[in-house]
DNA sequence: GGGTATTTGTCCGTATGTATT
DNA sequence: AAATACATACGGACAAATACC
């Protein structure tokens, strides 16, 4: 034996995904008739399509079946900023880039807390561990699928000093946090950095996008600087890796986007 | 039954992994022992390593035992380039980002051929489809654990006008093949945009980094422009994801990389 | 709403193959 | 060569989700 039985099924299965013999969205036959076509146990044929709901391939329904995965169109974001636009907050250029696309884009207003955030975020943020943090969440969507899970936090003192109340709103800003804070506390963010890690989905995320446990999502933290090089704000956003792209474009790259 | 037990007992093992009960690198019990403890058959104690190991938690070795991975410390890399650099070579960008975190990194010699490139790559170094290109691919180690594979495909007329025949040379250029073009053909590349996705590994990949084939694997198109915005290179790396992390700074951002 | 058929999900037991020590 | 441990494959039983009448 080569190959194991089951990894020829899915191969000849994906085969004929791949050759469009069956269609995006079709349902594949039922367990019992693969079971007959390939002479296998119901065991072996569930083993096959295991392999392929791993690759992305197919998608199980209980009491329905199993289906081609329609493949979503995916979105692709800039990480750097167009110069000539500047640096403006990311949900209004998440909201253009979309609507660029023809498609369309909306946010949840953000539900707002205040955090002890975990060693990661307060290393990022640069604050002391134990600290408090307020914390901003909204989730995505594109043609209302669910598109990214976004956090923002920011460090505590900036509403203790009672110069930005409005960070403890829970009302979207359309002009960006960033904006606001320079206005607010005369906080100028000069510049950003991206650390951009894939990972598997925890339950929550594999609940809201609606994408198997062993999905890979992006993970992208976000640090903004102001001009002492101080961390002012960290981002974290979640994007499943099925239906997201990045761009960095460096130098003179041409055009926004596509050749 | 809330959970399945598969579910619990795959939970239960992980918060040990977690808590370091069981330690990197430790061998965790039996599938026979597991089977007594968890009071459970083979096969339901099979499914929770599985979940276990797309998870990436812990790995199994045919006639040795499951054991838990030992996490590999990530590697980083800067996809935009040091200003005061300028634009360099990636390999030797790369050779220099590792030597300074006290690594050790190792390329092997190119594998150099002519090919008629696949429909993405086409596009993306906009040539005809059905045309040639070069192509010139590289293994890349850091401490001997293979870390990246990257091919680079160039337009076929560069070797065929005569004017740059090193391409076809199996040789790394420690300069760069940027800056060798510049010299050779005078075509500057003024700017690059990368093209970021993450996507399941194929056969090859699995093999070479010794990934499952439910893991994960960054893959970056790198396409280089000149001063007319046409294409002069594209550079198509594949990266595990367990391994591997990137940074994009934009504006004025601190530090080479840490705080 | 209820009942029934269909389909996938979970769990068990067993046998045999393959890789490693 | 033998023992150990994971991999593959079979069969059966019941549960849970869904669709349809």
């Amino acid at each position: 034996m080569a190959q194991p039985m089951y990894q020829q099924i899915a191969d000849d299965l994906r085969i004929k995904i791949e050759t469009g013999e069956l269609a995006p969205g079709a349902q594949l036959p039922t367990e019992l008739e693969l079971r007959e076509n390939y002479n296998a146990s119901r065991n072996t044929i569930r083993d096959a399509i295991k392999r392929l709901t791993s690759l992305g391939a197919v998608e199980t329904k209980p009491g329905q079946g199993t289906f081609v995965v329609q493949k979503i169109d995916p979105f692709v974001t800039i990480l750097t900023d167009d110069p000539k636009r500047g640096i403006v907050g990311e949900n209004a250029t998440y909201l253009s880039e979309v609507s660029e696309s023809h498609r369309e884009a909306r946010l949840t207003t953000p539900r707002v807390e205040i955090q002890v955030p975990s060693g990661e975020i307060a290393r990022r943020l640069r604050v002391e561990s134990g600290t408090q943090v307020i914390s901003r969440h909204q989730q995505r969507f594109i043609d209302e699928i669910p598109w990214s899970l976004q956090t923002s936090y920011y460090p505590m003192e900036f509403v203790t000093s009672g110069k930005a109340p409005r960070l403890l709103i829970a009302e979207d800003m359309p002009d960006g946090v960033v904006s606001y804070l320079e206005e607010a506390m005369g906080i100028r963010q000069v510049g950003y950095r991206d650390w951009i890690t894939a990972r598997t989905p925890d339950s929550n995320e594999q609940s809201f996008f609606r994408i198997s446990h062993d999905a890979t999502v992006f993970e992208i933290f976000r640090t903004g600087f102001d001009e002492d090089a101080t961390p002012v704000r960290l981002t974290v956003t979640i994007f499943p890796a099925d239906r997201n792209q990045f761009i960095v474009n460096v130098g003179k790259a041409p055009g926004p986007q596509y050749e």
